[in-house]
DNA sequence: GCAATACTTAGCCATATGGCTCAGTATTCG
DNA sequence: CGAATACTGAGCCATATGGCTAAGTATTGC
Protein backbone atom coordinates (compact mmCIF):
# COMPACT_ATOMS: atom_id res chain seq x y z
CA UNK A 1 0.00 0.00 0.00
CA UNK A 2 1.15 3.19 -0.82
CA UNK A 3 4.70 2.52 -2.36
CA UNK A 4 3.82 5.03 -5.01
CA UNK A 5 6.19 7.07 -3.04
CA UNK A 6 8.12 8.04 -6.44
CA UNK A 7 5.28 8.74 -8.51
CA UNK A 8 3.47 10.74 -5.87
CA UNK A 9 6.58 12.64 -5.64
CA UNK A 10 6.33 13.52 -9.14
CA UNK A 11 2.81 14.03 -9.62
CA UNK A 12 3.38 16.66 -6.63
CA UNK A 13 5.94 18.06 -8.20
CA UNK A 14 4.44 18.44 -11.77
CA UNK A 15 1.89 20.78 -9.99
CA UNK A 16 3.76 22.54 -7.52
CA UNK A 17 4.16 25.01 -10.02
CA UNK A 18 1.70 27.70 -11.15
CA UNK A 19 2.75 28.16 -14.66
CA UNK A 20 1.90 24.15 -14.64
CA UNK A 21 -1.35 23.92 -13.04
CA UNK A 22 -2.55 26.73 -15.51
CA UNK A 23 -1.39 24.35 -18.50
CA UNK A 24 -3.70 21.53 -16.77
CA UNK A 25 -6.90 24.06 -16.16
CA UNK A 26 -6.39 25.06 -19.99
CA UNK A 27 -5.96 21.49 -21.40
CA UNK A 28 -9.27 20.85 -18.86
CA UNK A 29 -10.91 22.49 -21.53
CA UNK A 30 -9.54 20.62 -23.96
CA UNK A 31 -6.53 19.43 -26.02
CA UNK A 32 -4.36 22.31 -27.39
CA UNK A 33 -1.06 22.65 -29.42
CA UNK A 34 2.10 23.63 -27.22
CA UNK A 35 2.61 26.88 -29.44
CA UNK A 36 -1.33 27.40 -28.59
CA UNK A 37 -0.80 27.05 -25.11
CA UNK A 38 2.74 28.64 -24.90
CA UNK A 39 0.84 31.58 -26.23
CA UNK A 40 -0.83 32.49 -22.89
CA UNK A 41 2.51 32.74 -20.97
CA UNK A 42 5.19 35.41 -20.78
CA UNK A 43 7.94 33.17 -21.50
CA UNK A 44 9.98 31.55 -24.45
CA UNK A 45 8.84 28.34 -26.19
CA UNK A 46 11.72 26.19 -25.02
CA UNK A 47 11.27 27.55 -21.27
CA UNK A 48 7.50 26.30 -21.53
CA UNK A 49 8.35 23.24 -23.26
CA UNK A 50 10.26 22.16 -20.08
CA UNK A 51 6.90 22.33 -18.55
CA UNK A 52 4.67 20.35 -20.83
CA UNK A 53 7.80 17.62 -20.67
CA UNK A 54 7.58 17.88 -16.59
CA UNK A 55 3.67 17.17 -16.98
CA UNK A 56 4.10 14.38 -19.81
CA UNK A 57 6.97 12.53 -17.68
CA UNK A 58 5.09 12.42 -14.70
CA UNK A 59 1.82 11.52 -16.43
CA UNK A 60 -0.48 14.13 -16.37
CA UNK A 61 -0.78 15.17 -19.82
CA UNK A 62 0.07 13.31 -23.08
CA UNK A 63 1.38 14.37 -25.99
CA UNK A 64 1.51 13.49 -29.53
CA UNK A 65 3.44 14.72 -32.54
CA UNK A 66 1.51 15.34 -36.12
CA UNK A 67 3.05 17.09 -38.89
CA UNK A 68 5.23 20.01 -36.59
CA UNK A 69 2.27 20.19 -34.42
CA UNK A 70 2.77 18.59 -30.68
CA UNK A 71 -0.68 18.51 -29.57
CA UNK A 72 -1.39 17.82 -25.28
CA UNK A 73 -3.79 15.90 -24.23
CA UNK A 74 -4.98 15.74 -20.12
CA UNK A 75 -4.76 12.49 -18.81
CA UNK A 76 -7.32 12.63 -16.18
CA UNK A 77 -6.60 9.38 -14.78
CA UNK A 78 -3.76 10.50 -13.11
CA UNK A 79 -5.26 12.65 -10.68
CA UNK A 80 -6.78 9.85 -9.14
CA UNK A 81 -3.38 9.35 -7.39
CA UNK A 82 -4.11 12.73 -5.38
CA UNK A 83 -7.56 10.87 -4.76
CA UNK A 84 -5.87 8.00 -3.27
CA UNK A 85 -3.53 10.08 -1.17
CA UNK A 86 -5.99 12.08 0.47
CA UNK A 87 -8.38 9.20 1.45
CA UNK A 88 -5.41 6.89 2.53
CA UNK A 89 -4.54 10.28 4.96
CA UNK A 90 -7.98 10.28 6.03
CA UNK A 91 -8.01 6.70 6.94
CA UNK A 92 -5.12 7.04 8.96
CA UNK A 93 -7.32 10.18 10.70
CA UNK A 94 -10.44 8.30 10.79
CA UNK A 95 -8.26 5.44 12.75
CA UNK A 96 -7.11 7.82 15.36
CA UNK A 97 -10.43 9.12 15.62
CA UNK A 98 -11.85 5.62 16.70
CA UNK A 99 -8.88 4.92 19.09
CA UNK A 100 -9.88 7.96 20.92
CA UNK A 101 -13.68 7.24 21.16
CA UNK A 102 -12.20 3.75 22.28
CA UNK A 103 -10.60 5.37 24.96
CA UNK A 104 -13.22 7.68 25.79
CA UNK A 105 -15.76 4.43 26.12
CA UNK A 106 -13.60 2.27 28.09
CA UNK A 107 -13.12 5.58 30.34
CA UNK A 108 -16.56 5.66 30.74
CA UNK A 109 -16.92 1.96 31.57
CA UNK A 110 -14.23 1.90 34.07
CA UNK A 111 -15.49 5.12 35.60
CA UNK A 112 -18.52 4.04 37.16
CA UNK B 1 -12.93 31.67 -7.25
CA UNK B 2 -8.82 30.21 -7.46
CA UNK B 3 -6.55 33.46 -6.28
CA UNK B 4 -5.61 30.62 -4.06
CA UNK B 5 -2.53 30.37 -6.45
CA UNK B 6 -0.17 31.15 -3.78
CA UNK B 7 -1.71 28.92 -1.18
CA UNK B 8 -2.01 26.49 -3.56
CA UNK B 9 2.11 26.56 -4.20
CA UNK B 10 3.01 26.31 -1.11
CA UNK B 11 0.72 23.38 -0.21
CA UNK B 12 1.50 21.18 -3.34
CA UNK B 13 5.55 22.25 -2.65
CA UNK B 14 5.06 21.27 1.05
CA UNK B 15 3.61 17.84 -0.18
CA UNK B 16 5.96 17.49 -3.04
CA UNK B 17 8.90 15.57 -0.60
CA UNK B 18 8.71 12.23 0.49
CA UNK B 19 10.21 13.08 4.21
CA UNK B 20 7.19 15.60 4.64
CA UNK B 21 4.56 13.56 3.21
CA UNK B 22 6.10 10.81 5.96
CA UNK B 23 5.94 13.56 8.52
CA UNK B 24 1.98 14.36 7.51
CA UNK B 25 1.44 10.61 7.77
CA UNK B 26 2.91 10.16 11.01
CA UNK B 27 1.35 13.37 12.00
CA UNK B 28 -2.33 12.26 11.26
CA UNK B 29 -1.92 9.08 14.24
CA UNK B 30 -1.68 11.77 16.54
CA UNK B 31 0.54 15.08 17.88
CA UNK B 32 4.32 14.26 17.90
CA UNK B 33 7.36 16.15 19.32
CA UNK B 34 10.03 17.36 16.86
CA UNK B 35 12.59 14.92 18.35
CA UNK B 36 10.24 11.85 17.96
CA UNK B 37 9.27 12.59 14.57
CA UNK B 38 13.13 13.40 13.74
CA UNK B 39 14.21 9.97 15.07
CA UNK B 40 12.30 7.93 12.10
CA UNK B 41 14.55 10.06 9.05
CA UNK B 42 18.04 9.63 8.64
CA UNK B 43 18.77 12.89 8.39
CA UNK B 44 20.43 15.50 10.92
CA UNK B 45 17.90 17.31 13.31
CA UNK B 46 18.63 21.28 11.77
CA UNK B 47 17.68 19.25 8.12
CA UNK B 48 14.30 17.55 9.71
CA UNK B 49 13.64 21.18 11.43
CA UNK B 50 13.77 22.40 8.01
CA UNK B 51 11.13 19.82 6.95
CA UNK B 52 8.61 20.83 10.09
CA UNK B 53 8.95 24.44 9.60
CA UNK B 54 7.99 24.18 5.45
CA UNK B 55 4.98 22.48 6.46
CA UNK B 56 4.37 24.99 9.37
CA UNK B 57 4.79 27.92 6.97
CA UNK B 58 2.13 26.33 4.85
CA UNK B 59 -0.52 25.65 7.20
CA UNK B 60 -0.38 21.70 6.87
CA UNK B 61 0.90 22.01 10.84
CA UNK B 62 1.05 23.90 13.64
CA UNK B 63 3.66 23.21 16.54
CA UNK B 64 3.64 25.05 19.76
CA UNK B 65 6.53 25.21 22.58
CA UNK B 66 6.04 23.74 25.49
CA UNK B 67 9.46 24.06 27.98
CA UNK B 68 12.09 22.45 25.52
CA UNK B 69 9.75 20.32 23.85
CA UNK B 70 8.31 21.47 20.29
CA UNK B 71 5.07 19.30 19.45
CA UNK B 72 3.74 19.11 15.99
CA UNK B 73 -0.45 18.52 15.22
CA UNK B 74 -1.95 18.09 11.69
CA UNK B 75 -3.99 20.75 10.19
CA UNK B 76 -6.19 18.32 8.72
CA UNK B 77 -8.70 21.37 7.63
CA UNK B 78 -5.58 22.57 4.99
CA UNK B 79 -5.86 19.64 3.28
CA UNK B 80 -9.21 20.74 1.77
CA UNK B 81 -7.52 23.12 -0.42
CA UNK B 82 -6.35 20.09 -2.52
CA UNK B 83 -10.10 18.70 -2.64
CA UNK B 84 -11.04 22.66 -3.84
CA UNK B 85 -8.78 22.67 -6.27
CA UNK B 86 -9.68 18.93 -7.73
CA UNK B 87 -13.30 19.79 -7.79
CA UNK B 88 -12.91 22.68 -9.46
CA UNK B 89 -10.25 20.53 -12.38
CA UNK B 90 -13.14 18.69 -12.45
CA UNK B 91 -15.80 21.15 -12.73
CA UNK B 92 -14.29 21.90 -16.17
CA UNK B 93 -14.09 18.71 -17.16
CA UNK B 94 -17.77 18.20 -16.90
CA UNK B 95 -17.70 21.93 -18.88
CA UNK B 96 -16.34 20.35 -21.69
CA UNK B 97 -17.99 17.05 -21.70
CA UNK B 98 -21.46 18.73 -21.18
CA UNK B 99 -20.36 21.04 -24.60
CA UNK B 100 -18.67 17.70 -26.69
CA UNK B 101 -22.03 16.40 -25.60
CA UNK B 102 -24.18 19.17 -26.50
CA UNK B 103 -22.37 19.01 -30.08
CA UNK B 104 -23.24 15.70 -30.80
CA UNK B 105 -27.15 16.23 -30.03
CA UNK B 106 -26.68 19.07 -31.89
CA UNK B 107 -25.45 16.71 -35.12
CA UNK B 108 -28.43 14.40 -34.59
CA UNK B 109 -30.80 17.15 -34.99
CA UNK B 110 -29.27 19.05 -37.96
CA UNK B 111 -27.96 15.22 -39.90
CA UNK B 112 -32.15 14.18 -40.45
C1' DG C 1 12.35 25.26 -53.75
C1' DC C 2 12.30 28.61 -50.35
C1' DA C 3 10.42 31.00 -46.57
C1' DA C 4 7.78 30.77 -42.70
C1' DT C 5 6.22 27.94 -38.88
C1' DA C 6 6.60 24.88 -34.94
C1' DC C 7 9.02 22.91 -32.27
C1' DT C 8 13.81 20.95 -30.42
C1' DT C 9 18.53 20.82 -28.68
C1' DA C 10 22.29 22.71 -26.31
C1' DG C 11 24.13 25.20 -23.02
C1' DC C 12 24.35 29.25 -19.82
C1' DC C 13 22.84 31.50 -15.53
C1' DA C 14 20.64 32.85 -11.04
C1' DT C 15 18.17 31.25 -7.41
C1' DA C 16 16.03 27.63 -4.58
C1' DT C 17 16.29 23.33 -2.16
C1' DG C 18 17.80 19.87 0.88
C1' DG C 19 21.48 18.16 3.14
C1' DC C 20 25.51 19.01 6.45
C1' DT C 21 28.36 20.79 10.64
C1' DC C 22 29.31 23.61 14.43
C1' DA C 23 28.11 26.52 17.85
C1' DG C 24 24.52 28.57 20.42
C1' DT C 25 20.18 28.92 23.85
C1' DA C 26 16.85 27.34 26.90
C1' DT C 27 14.98 23.56 30.04
C1' DT C 28 15.13 19.84 32.90
C1' DC C 29 17.08 16.54 36.05
C1' DG C 30 20.23 14.67 39.68
C1' DC D 1 24.91 24.18 40.08
C1' DG D 2 26.26 21.42 36.40
C1' DA D 3 25.34 18.08 32.86
C1' DA D 4 22.24 16.27 29.68
C1' DT D 5 18.41 17.21 26.53
C1' DA D 6 15.88 19.48 22.84
C1' DC D 7 15.87 22.35 19.87
C1' DT D 8 17.74 26.77 17.12
C1' DG D 9 20.68 29.67 14.19
C1' DA D 10 24.35 30.48 11.03
C1' DG D 11 26.45 29.35 7.26
C1' DC D 12 28.48 26.05 3.82
C1' DC D 13 27.84 22.98 -0.18
C1' DA D 14 26.03 20.20 -4.15
C1' DT D 15 22.37 19.62 -6.99
C1' DA D 16 17.85 20.86 -8.98
C1' DT D 17 14.84 24.21 -11.02
C1' DG D 18 13.15 27.60 -14.04
C1' DG D 19 14.35 31.04 -16.91
C1' DC D 20 17.15 32.68 -21.11
C1' DT D 21 19.41 32.82 -25.98
C1' DA D 22 21.15 30.92 -30.14
C1' DA D 23 21.18 27.65 -33.42
C1' DG D 24 19.15 23.40 -35.52
C1' DT D 25 15.48 20.24 -37.62
C1' DA D 26 11.33 19.07 -39.74
C1' DT D 27 6.83 20.54 -42.05
C1' DT D 28 3.93 23.33 -44.54
C1' DG D 29 2.34 26.83 -47.77
C1' DC D 30 3.19 29.94 -51.70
Amino acid sequence: MAQYSAELDGVFVALADPTRRAVVRHLGRGPKSVGDLAREFPMALPSFMKHVRTLETHGLIRTTKTGRVRTCVLNRERFGILDDWLAEQRRIWEERTDRLEQFVTDQEDSTP
